[in-house]
DNA sequence: TTTCAACACGAAAACGTTTTCGTTCCAGTA
DNA sequence: TACTGGAACGAAAACGTTTTCGTGTTGAAA
């Protein structure tokens, strides 16, 4: 086992002093032809490489972004994080993963775990918790320090900074449209408590897109989610009751609990009822029939995400600063879930 | 926009030397009652926090650890990811995660980027192309400079170090011998291509169920595949062509894939063919019919890979080493594709 | 009154870099 | 000969900590 090489131990070997073999390895033409040659040699033939501890803490940056999200084990959120893996490799950056859990108080120490010097920057969705909360003096305080930060998908609008979102209001209305355009009448929408910014909007494009097209919305036929839990007895208890011919879900797995109580009362999907869901995943793909959604491009708004950031953290800050928001557009992937255009 | 707080603003605030002020920090007996009480004071309303960066250089570790896998967008990796963070965060620790796309070049780069001081260790799950050339010298590398390792799920025989794994041969008898419990005889295999570990050693134990149960073994039963692209259409293909009444998938896509091509070929699931997965997912649980499969544990390998790690990193290297290889069990996790038992 | 602990604190080195500012040496010029 | 200027290199500070080893002051014991 042999302990890493360092510049000193490079100068007593050769003996030289320390910035002599610094300035070589950074070809400065302070240094002779001969002597830089030399170390040059001599640290290519051990493999010298710098540490990057060391150079953190000269160049008071890490080279590391942190990204916060709710949930890993969440396809939606693994395509952002492969997204932002991505560019920041081609950018010379880490990347450094936390899990909130969903929770407010894992959310503040993770961010204050990596404020302390460990990340340049974060990229971040926010906890179901901290938007109920509404607090987010934790945000505040980092982006206080100079610290920058992206927000993506579940944003807060008072934060100041900059953000990644998708149209969610355009999204849902896309999707109730299409129902529209195939015929559905009788839409009913899965959504999630208004709290959740996202299900709040795609509601509101639901309610948009119905009143575009002159029929009137039937507060009865829409069901708001508080628990991930229950929800499948939720939508079966729900849809039992209600005569349909469509349903927009604000997500993958309310779509497919529908598929399924739609399915256990004997009916077909999509020849009686067209459904419709959220966020394009594998299980979007793979089931059986396989589901149209609204999809949302994780991995667009990874790689947004970690451009902005990187942007801001590249340049100097005096320069006149101000806040964008990228808004990532919607698809619609049409599959079997929906009968086909008349 | 404040900056950070460091030992030497507080000491020249505070008219101290700065060692006073580390000391008092650290409830040092050196410092009297009254001075300490003063500066513990003035750094809580100011909020201090030591730097991360400066603590990693003078202490000579970063309490970070680094994971390394093939591919995010998948779930029994996330899942991994998921225990990894936990017990690393409930120990202190934060994750690096860094993605090799299956490639080697990718592999050892993200290796030697954070083997130069941003990561105390390494947990990591070998990329399909590193397997296949059977090239380990990055691995050996950073092992021998001390830093120690854990190779998960796709390991290589001959690196000395920590590894956890499941038993894949156990984990692919057991899914074939309830296929022959509940009746089957005609049992398809649907694998990778032997260079990958797993796949090999499933087949292992999809053999040795076969032969203890006095089943020959139909080398044409079995089919290897080496694209994950093209899949869905081998697996149709060898399906048309066999007459077969249970089918063993080493993994959730396969399995899925060959339902569908069964369904389209008029023939049901379960009742005309059972069909059994390995690695559990949300896939899995969805899909219609949800699908019986061998579950993997990905949350438990990522704990116990963490906990391995941390512990290897906690006690000086002097004490008697040696490595230890954990087998995680895996279970069967019957659902609706598969007949019910006689 | 002298001596010696005990106490309370500060100076400085160390971790591994980069960078600024000398310093030395020698060739070339006046 | 004396001076200038550049080339080639080294010393030291700085980034923010922790820790070892002083050092000065006090009070009490001799």
């Amino acid at each position: 086992m042999k302990p890493k090489l360092t510049l000193k131990k490079i100068a007593k070997e050769l003996d030289v002093s320390i910035s002599t073999v610094s300035k070589a390895l950074r070809d400065s033409s302070e240094i002779g032809e001969e002597t830089r040659a030399k170390i040059k040699a001599f640290a290519k033939h051990y493999n010298y490489k710098p540490n990057n501890i060391a150079l953190s803490l000269k160049n008071r940056k890490t080279k590391t972004i942190g990204i916060i999200i709710p949930e890993i084990v969440h396809h939606f959120f693994t395509t952002v994080i492969s997204g932002v893996e991505k560019v920041a490799n081609e950018m010379g950056y880490n990347v450094l993963v936390c899990l909130s859990d969903n929770s407010f108080d894992k959310e503040v120490l993770n961010m204050e775990m990596l404020a302390n010097g460990s990340t340049d920057g974060f990229i971040l969705s926010l906890a179901k918790e901290t938007m109920q909360k509404g607090d987010y003096h934790h945000l505040a305080e980092v982006i206080n320090q100079g610290m920058p930060c992206v927000l993506f998908d579940r944003v807060a609008e008072d934060i100041s900074c900059d953000k990644v979102i998708i149209d969610d209001v355009t999204g849902g209305k896309k999707a109730v449209q299409y129902l529209i355009d195939i015929g559905c009448r009788k839409i009913a929408l899965i959504s999630t408590v208004d709290y959740v910014s996202v299900g709040k909007l795609r509601t509101h494009g639901y309610k948009q897109a119905l009143a575009e097209n002159g029929i009137n919305i039937n507060e009865d036929l829409i069901l708001k989610i508080e628990e991930m839990e229950d929800s499948e007895k939720e939508i079966e208890a729900f849809l039992k009751e209600r005569d349909v011919d469509g349903v927009f879900a604000v997500n993958e797995h309310f779509a497919i609990s529908a598929v399924k109580s739609i399915h256990d009362q004997g009916k077909k999907v999509p020849d009686d009822v067209s459904v419709i869901g959220f966020t394009d995943g594998e299980l979007s793909k793979r089931f059986i029939p396989s589901l149209t959604t609204v999809s949302q491009h994780g991995m667009r708004m990874g790689e947004e995400s970690a451009r902005l950031l990187i942007e801001k953290l590249e340049r100097t800050p005096s320069e006149d600063d101000y806040y964008k928001t990228i808004i990532v557009e919607t698809g619609l992937v049409v599959r079997d879930s929906t009968k086909s255009r008349k």
